[in-house]
DNA sequence: TCCCTGACTGGTT
DNA sequence: AAACCAGCCAGGG
């Protein structure tokens, strides 16, 4: 498979999120058909640009509900806001309720 | 082509 | 609960 069909098949799954829900990188990795791949998927949002708007990128969080850090820092707030824009509570340690948040389309 | 880095994860300590 | 560790693999130098 080529690698721009795996770019393909992450972005497709990233639009599915409903708007207020997040999804773990493992789980995108796994709808798209690419399992245990997670890292990857991370790697195909960073490559998203400008262009792409349209790919709800904030709604990918990690497995343990936290944003995950990046190369740019201020980034990981922008990414903080856009969700609690959207409905999305934070705790103190900064993380989010994965029971409550997490977006589960297989009934768990 | 080789080597290193990195929006990750799950199991073990 | 937190630190460690081994898989994972596409880009860029």
């Amino acid at each position: 498979m080529r690698a721009g069909d795996a770019y393909s098949k992450i972005y497709a799954v990233v639009r599915r999120i409903p708007s207020g829900r997040v999804a773990s990188y493992g789980q995108v990795a796994r709808w798209a058909g690419l399992p245990g791949r997670a890292r990857q998927v991370g790697y195909a949002l960073h490559a998203i640009d400008d262009d792409d708007d349209g790919i709800p990128w904030q709604r990918v969080v990690n497995a343990r509900g936290e944003v995950s850090s990046r190369s740019e820092p201020g980034m990981e707030n922008l990414q903080r806001a856009m969700l609690e824009a959207e409905g999305v509570n934070f705790d103190l340690g900064g993380r989010l309720d994965l029971e409550r948040f997490g977006w589960w389309p297989r009934g768990r």
